[in-house]
RNA sequence: GGGCGCGUAGCUCAGCGGGAGAGCGCUCGCCUUACAAGCGAGUGGUCGCAGGUUCGAUCCCUGCCGCGCCCA
């Protein structure tokens, strides 16, 4: 307990500053106060580097944070102050415990959000076309046209206001009390982050995890790009089945399908029925013609097609929905597009469509958006007679962009790929294997991953039409004709990166080959975000530009995250790992919950119920808000509570004034002159809360370890303080005195470092008032000496000597007197041992309780005391 | 439709096989010289419902109801 400041880890002996005494502190003031700790308090930790990582600890030292980056072109909000409070209390738990804790912060500004933002900003738009010009000066306000830039520009201008948003990020973060080390910043789109997902790509692509392959493709026709399984969701949508009749080619009658899409009928290639269904048995291996278009198809059997859904016969397009995807591979059927990269049918129809009469009508539908063409195509089917009765309305699970506001499409693009198991069925099962070994916080979180996992449908689609992302690393041989050769695609050495292929020249070219023919040309695409973001450990690490520390911090030790990206970020980052190191990229992932609105939903902003970060903490002090956020514990949604800051400020203050008190009464630390039973007590108790604290810690169950060291704190300020308050001012001789002084110090220093994750500002406060360094560079206490100097103290004692000091309340409340109104006697009764206990105490609870005789009677039973207040 | 989690005092939440708890709220007191943004005491619950296992269930099992999330 008596190591000091911040140099107790130097075990490398390196010269670290020292606390600068004229700076807050070094006595204890009149009238302490939280106003002004989180400005003061932060500027000395980043003038001092409090939170600097030590670079020359290896590996077994260190514990390493893979920090969520959070998105910069939003804001923050509650739901980030909650879960980033959570990884600090641990970061501050491990740097106490004595590990050298790698701690970035990152901040992603990789995306469509970021570049939605920059050119409404700047009012340009990103044109990949045009050529980079160095000297480019963006319109001092945006005009009524968008000045196109090529993309290079286009990422500088988004690099350049990401910057100014990370700074606001980064104020809020240091007021919050976040123990990163800034010194570390990486931001998604910067030249390392760029560089270290090029370059993972180019290894992925090395070993054949990467592909490019033309293939159907959802598509959101609003952004005009592809979009990956892990971007979808289900939304519920109003629809109808149109019931349309396809005569047989035998003339043996017309076959009914229902449809909700009859705008896709152009593009139909067959039809389809379950394999065991009776009704369409005899019509498998025949043929029928398409209403309309009266283009010839065939009827197949797939064990897909549900016979409970419509008439049991389905028509298959290319492509309505993924279902359909699958009978075209399965069933090896033509390809007949009809919708485009814009979501209108394309202008020319189907070559299949043969007869005048079919061209025309496909020339009336040519150019329209799907919906529209519905609505003409539903004309013409009741115009031929091939529509039955009216359209039946039915609500039904659309897919969308989760990003998205228009349903998306499947159009036929080329696209890149990752492997991800999703075809690969041992691939599969190493991926579950890896979600095994690691360790999850709360378990149940591992399910997620697993469900993921085993729902995979296909490859990682990794390639998006967008601009402001990691472009491919990637130029493409131009033949004689100009046209691409995608089977020999080009690539830069390793130590190029990062480059663009949009403003670099391919290696073995000339610019002027650009585009030419026997030239070459650059891949047009960027990489998904989940693609950089997956690398989050590589990046923070320095993969491939700082091997030094990269060997020092992976894999790293702690993934924090919240549920709802299991499957995108944290599945990513496994895969990714897994692909190039064949380890998991962390050993542990702690998932937080959400924080919820008082009527128990998400918090979010279209409720209009967020409260914005900085208000919170200016309102409360960080500290408290800190101090809510501890309660919710890993994985559990927890209720947005004012009133919960309200008692963490409570404690805050109470540390002030508690701390003052003991200080006052001259508390010293000198463990060899505790002595006193009741002393001893006190710090055999606190060995047991240090144990179960740390136990707690070690578990990630910060809630627990707050609970335990608050409810100690209360103990020791309402009963232990009280108790020794008359010995410590020495009315019963030095020795006593002593005791109490030395315990009140021992005891004051311990709780300090066991609230210090929770609450670092009033800690460090405290501390400094009578402690050197920081107590955020000080040793985590170790419950071994405190027992050394309790000597056998018993737990026990505080906690009968406390039911005997209640009991003397008790009868001065209900006598409805002042606590220091006299008892002319008490008689103390019960369990022989426990009154024992309670007699070893005797002066102090005399003392405490204004008792004239004090006598005891070694019984039998529960602990009581009997009480006559005098007078 | 499948999976996961949750339903405990008015509120927010612990507990998870043998005493039903904490804080807040509420009530009643106390200017006790660290703190009145304080202190003390007290009030308050057929632990969602119905079965089952057990000597014994808030805690384990089954079903149901309600809420949330993830995935179809």
């Amino acid at each position: 307990m008596t190591e000091e400041g911040r140099n107790q880890h130097d075990s490398d002996g390196r010269e670290q500053p020292v606390a600068d005494r004229s700076v807050p502190g070094r006595s204890v003031p009149q009238r302490p106060t939280l106003d002004g700790v989180e400005a003061r308090w932060s500027a000395v930790w980043q003038e001092q580097e409090t939170y600097r990582f030590d670079r020359s600890a290896d590996r077994a030292r260190v514990y390493a944070i893979d920090t969520p980056p959070p998105t910069v072109s939003g804001s923050l909000h509650v739901g980030h102050v909650f879960s980033y409070t959570h990884t600090d209390v641990i970061a501050r738990y491990q740097r106490m415990r004595g590990r050298e804790v790698f701690y970035p912060m990152g901040f992603d500004d990789n995306g469509l959000p970021t570049e939605r933002r920059v050119q409404n900003y700047f009012g340009i738009r990103c044109d990949p076309s045009l050529p980079y010009d160095p000297d480019l000066t963006p319109p001092a306000k945006p005009g009524k046209e968008q000045v196109p830039v090529s993309r290079r520009n286009f990422v500088e201008l988004c690099e350049r206001l990401t910057i100014e948003d990370e700074k606001v990020y980064e104020q809020l973060w240091r007021r919050l009390g976040l123990s990163v080390d800034w010194s570390m910043t990486y931001a998604t789109i910067d030249a390392r982050s760029r560089a270290v997902a090029q370059r993972a790509f180019l290894r992925n692509l090395e070993r054949g995890e990467a592909y490019l392959a033309e293939a159907p493709t959802l598509w959101d026709v609003s952004f005009r790009t592809a979009v990956a399984q892990a971007e979808l969701e289900d939304r519920e949508r109003p629809g109808a089945y149109h019931s349309l009749a396809f005569a047989r080619a035998d003339g043996g009658g017309d076959v009914v399908v229902e449809t909700t899409r009859p705008e896709l009928l152009a593009a139909c290639v067959a039809l389809v029925a379950h394999p065991d269904d009776e009704r369409y048995q005899p019509l498998f291996g025949s043929t029928v013609r398409t209403p309309l278009f009266d283009v010839e198809v065939p009827v197949r059997a797939h064990r897909l097609a549900d016979p409970e859904k419509g008439s049991g016969i389905a028509m298959i397009c290319t492509f309505g929905d993924l279902t359909d995807v699958t009978w075209w591979r399965e069933l090896r059927l033509p390809t007949r597009a009809v919708i485009g990269r814009d979501g209108r049918l394309l202008p020319d129809p189907p070559e299949a469509i043969v007869s005048a009469a079919g061209r025309a009508r496909y020339a009336e539908l040519a150019g329209r958006t799907v919906h529209a063409a519905r609505e003409r195509i539903v004309e013409l089917l009741r115009e031929a007679g091939a529509l039955l009765g009216d359209p039946r309305p039915i609500s039904h699970p659309v897919k969308f962009y989760e990003k998205g506001d228009r349903p998306l499409e499947i159009v036929t693009t080329r696209q890149w790929y990752i492997r991800n198991g999703g075809r690969d069925e041992a691939l599969r099962a190493q991926l579950r294997a890896r979600g095994s070994e690691l360790h999850w916080y709360p378990p149940h979180m591992r399910v997620r991953y697993e469900n993921w996992v085993d729902g995979l449908t296909g490859d990682w689609l990794i390639s998006r039409q967008r601009f402001f992302g990691v472009p491919f690393p990637v130029w493409y041989p131009l033949d004689d004709a100009g046209v691409p050769r995608y089977d020999r695609p080009i690539v830069p050495d390793h130590a190029a990166l990062p480059v663009d292929p949009s403003s670099d020249t391919a290696p073995g070219f000339s610019e002027d080959q650009r585009g030419v023919p026997g030239g070459f040309a650059a891949d047009p695409d960027v990489m998904d975000t989940w693609a950089t973001s997956s690398l989050t450990p590589q990046i923070a690490a320095g993969w491939g530009s700082d091997d030094d520390l990269f060997a020092r911090v992976f894999p790293m030790d702690l993934r924090p995250q919240a549920h709802e990206i299991i499957r995108t970020w944290l599945f990513s980052t496994v895969l990714r790992s897994h692909a190039e190191f064949g380890t998991l990229p962390w050993t542990n992932t702690a998932i937080s919950g959400w924080i919820l609105d008082p009527d128990r939903k998400k918090m979010s902003k279209s409720k209009g119920n967020v409260v914005t970060p900085l208000d919170l903490l200016e309102q409360h002090g960080s500290d408290a808000v800190r101090y809510w956020a501890a309660s919710g514990r890993p994985g559990t949604d927890t209720t947005f509570d004012v009133g919960q800051m309200k008692i963490g400020r409570r404690l805050a203050i109470k540390l002030l004034n508690a701390s003052r008190f003991a200080l006052g009464l001259g508390a010293v630390e000198d463990a060899g002159t505790v002595g006193e039973p009741l002393d001893r007590a006190l710090l055999a108790t606190l060995a047991e809360v240090v144990d179960s604290a740390s136990t707690a810690l070690d578990n990630y169950d910060y809630t627990r370890a707050l609970e335990l060291t608050e409810s100690f704190f209360w103990r020791f300020c309402d009963d232990y303080v009280e108790l020794v308050k008359g010995r410590a001012y020495g009315s019963f001789g030095e020795p006593g005195a002593a005791s109490a002084r030395a315990t009140l110090a021992v005891a004051l220093s311990t709780v300090l470092a066991l609230f210090a994750p929770f609450l670092p500002f009033v800690t460090e406060e405290v501390w400094s008032w009578w402690k050197p360094g920081s107590v955020h560079r000080s040793r985590w206490p170790e419950a071994g000496e405190l027992r050394k100097i309790a000597d056998s103290g018993d737990p026990r004692l505080l906690e009968a000597v406390s039911t005997a000091l209640t009991a003397i309340r008790r009868a001065k409340s209900e006598a409805k007197v002042s606590m220091k109104a006299a008892v002319a006697s008490a008689r103390v009764s019960g369990d022989a041992d426990l009154v024992g206990l309670v007699e070893a105490v005797a002066a102090d609870l005399r003392s405490a309780g204004s008792i004239t005789a004090l006598t005891f009677d070694r019984g039998a039973g529960e602990l009581a005391v009997d009480v006559v207040l005098a007078g």
